[in-house]
DNA sequence: GAATGGATTGTCT
DNA sequence: GACAATCCATTCA
């Protein structure tokens, strides 16, 4: 269950990928709504996005965050190889986590996400209120209140909201 | 053909 | 609170 997104649109956006203009890197962007793009981030993390329809410009969700319902077991194995335990919680807390948990690699980019291995459902709003803000990690375009998250969610990432145990 | 810089995370101080 | 890990698309010569 998603429960935190951050939204990137249009080459206005300098944070969005699509600030550049086209390249063969964000060509994703500028496709039809409903697929899947994914890239590598710092070397390290890969992320995944939604593509979405912003009246003609590029644009897409970023999947920041996911409450894990099913597949638990297989999220630590694939985020904790060596077997230490990893709190439900923190499973796919953070972008570059819940790739990590659900198996997500540049092989998935440009799927459909309506009809392919990789697919997100609408469920509608199954709890908890919505908070808007400020998105993470970047650099430029931070004043754009293009976060969104469950309030008080324990799996929206962000240090504020990591638990003290 | 070589240099550059992240939509992050985990570890160390 | 600071910083290293790590790779590929973009940019520049």
């Amino acid at each position: 269950m998603i429960v935190e997104t951050e939204a990137y649109i249009g080459e206005d956006d300098p944070a969005c990928h699509a600030a550049p203009g086209p390249t063969r890197r964000n060509a994703p962007l500028y496709g039809p709504p409903g697929l899947a793009y994914v890239y590598l981030n710092y070397g390290i993390h890969y992320l995944v996005n939604a593509v979405t329809e912003a009246e003609g410009h590029p644009a897409a969700v970023l999947i920041r965050a996911l409450q894990p319902v099913e597949g638990l077991a297989l999220m630590q194995t694939r985020r904790a190889p060596d077997g230490h335990h990893i709190d439900d919680d923190d499973l796919c807390r953070g972008p570059g986590n819940l790739t990590r948990a659900l198996g997500i690699m540049l092989t998935d980019n440009l799927l459909d996400l309506t009809s392919s291995n990789l697919v997100v459902e609408d469920r509608g709003l199954t709890g908890g209120k919505v908070a808007w803000g400020s998105r993470i990690g970047i650099r430029v375009g931070v004043e754009k209140p293009w976060r969104c998250w469950v309030e008080g969610h324990p799996s929206v990432s962000g240090a504020k909201a990591r638990r003290r145990t």
